[in-house]
DNA sequence: GCGCTACTATGACCGCGGTCATAGCGGCCC
DNA sequence: GGGCCGCTATGACCGCGGTCATAGTAGCGC
C-alpha cells in the first residue's frame, strides 16, 4: 500500500481512505464520517474539501485507483526488466500475484474498487461509471503498451489487455466468494501460453 | 428472461425480484419494501417467507442466480447441439452473447447479483459470502462437464472452466462502465482458440 | 490589530430502510 | 361454528448516514 498513511494532505488520505473502505465494504456500505475517521482526517473537513459530497469522493477515489492501478503496472515492468526479458504472461503474473499475496497474507476482505463503483452505481450515476470507465482506460493503456514493447501487434495489444484485466477482475471475484486464490493462479496459468504466443511474431 | 413474472407463487416472485434488483442496484441499494413492491407481493409476506430478514432474501437470490446460471449452460449445449458439433469456443460464445444482446438492446443497467453480492457482503457477512460461491460453483460445474464432453482433458476444464467465468464476469464489469459492449466480444474473441486448442487431443 | 482566507467543529435535520408488534382475514378440518 | 393456520396489513420504532447551517480558530498580509 502506498504512502499508507500520515504524510500527503488530509485531503489526499480521505480520498486513499475511501477506496479502502470501498474496496471492502462497497459504495453504499461505506458512510462520510468512517471515511474521516480512517483518514485520522476532521469530519469538517469533508464538505470543505469536498463541496460535492459523497459522489464527489467516490468519483476521486476512483480515479486514484485507476492512476494506481496504472502505475503498478510501470513498476512490475521496471522490475521484470531488471531481472530480465519481460514477458506478456510474465507481467500478468505479477500483476496477479499481487493479489495472491495479499489475499494470503492478510485474508479475502477486499477487493477493487473500481469494481464495487461499477456494481453500485453504474445504473444510476452517470457521473461515478464515467469515472470507473476512464479508471479502466487508464489501467488498460499502460498494459496495451506494454505488450506491443513486447512485440505484440498492436491491434492486439489492446485486446489482450482488455482479456487480462477481465480475468483478473473475475478471478479476484471468485477468490473473495471462495476465499482462496484458487481462481486467481488458474487464469494467471491458463492465459499465459496465449499471451505468450501472441509475442512471438507470426 | 424466466417466468417473467405473474405465474409462480409470491415468494419465489419476491427472490426473482430480488435478484432483479441487486443486479441492477447492488444489495445495498436494494430495499425490502422496493423488492415486494417490484413483485408485486404483499409487503406483509416479506416476513413471512423470509424471517431471516433481508440476509435470508439476499442469499436465496444469489442461490437463485447461481441455479439459473447453470441451468442456461445446459440450455445453450441443447442450442449448439442441434446446430451443429458443440465447441468450446461456441459454448463461450452463447454464453457472453446472452449480455450483449441483452446490453445493446435493453441499455447497461444491469450487472451480475452474484458479483454484487460478493463485492458487496464478502467482508462483513460469511453466509451470503458462503452462498456466493457455491453459485460460482453451480455455475462452473456443468461448463466444466460440458468442456469434457467435448474432448478436453478432466484437469483442465475445470480450469478453463473457471478462466471463462473469470473472463465474462470481468467484461460485464467494464461493459457497465463503458456502455459499450466491446469487452465482452474482445474476450469471446481473443479466448476462442485457447479454449478450442485445449479440446483437440494433443 | 484588522480582516481575510483556509480550515475545523458540532449539532441538527430528515429521509430511508430493516425490523418488530400487533392485528385482521380467509379457509379448511373436525 | 369454533378454532387453528397460512397469509396479509399497517403502523411504529430506531439507528444510520448524507447534508446543511452556523460558528469557531489559526495563520498571514498590510
Amino acid at each position: 500500500m502506498p504512502g499508507s498513511s500520515s504524510e500527503r494532505g488530509p485531503r489526499e488520505r480521505m480520498v486513499f481512505s475511501a477506496a479502502q473502505l470501498i474496496r471492502r465494504d462497497g459504495v453504499a456500505a461505506t458512510g462520510m464520517r468512517e471515511v474521516a475517521e480512517h483518514a485520522g482526517a476532521p469530519r469538517g473537513s469533508l464538505q470543505h474539501y469536498f463541496p460535492g459530497g459523497k459522489r464527489q469522493l467516490v468519483g476521486e477515489a476512483v480515479d486514484w485507483a485507476g492512476r494506481y492501478a496504472g502505475n503498478r503496472v510501470a513498476r512490475f515492468l521496471a522490475e521484470l526488466s531488471r531481472t530480465g526479458t519481460p514477458t506478456p504472461s510474465g507481467l500478468f503474473a505479477a500483476m496477479v500475484r499481487q493479489w495472491t499475496e495479499e489475499y494470503e497474507a492478510g485474508g479475502y476482505g477486499t477487493g477493487c474498487p473500481v469494481a464495487a463503483a461499477t456494481t453500485e452505481c453504474a445504473a444510476t450515476d452517470a457521473d461515478t461509471r464515467r469515472a470507473a470507465a476512464t479508471a479502466f482506460a487508464t489501467w488498460t493503456a499502460p498494459v496495451a503498451a506494454a505488450l506491443t514493447d513486447m512485440g505484440v501487434p498492436a491491434t492486439r495489444a489492446a485486446s489482450l489487455a482488455t482479456l487480462m484485466i477481465s480475468a483478473l477482475e473475475g478471478a479476484i471475484l471468485i477468490a473473495r466468494a471462495e476465499q482462496d486464490s484458487r481462481a486467481l493462479t488458474t487464469v494467471v496459468a491458463e492465459l499465459a501460453p496465449l499471451l505468450d504466443g501472441a509475442a512471438a511474431p507470426g
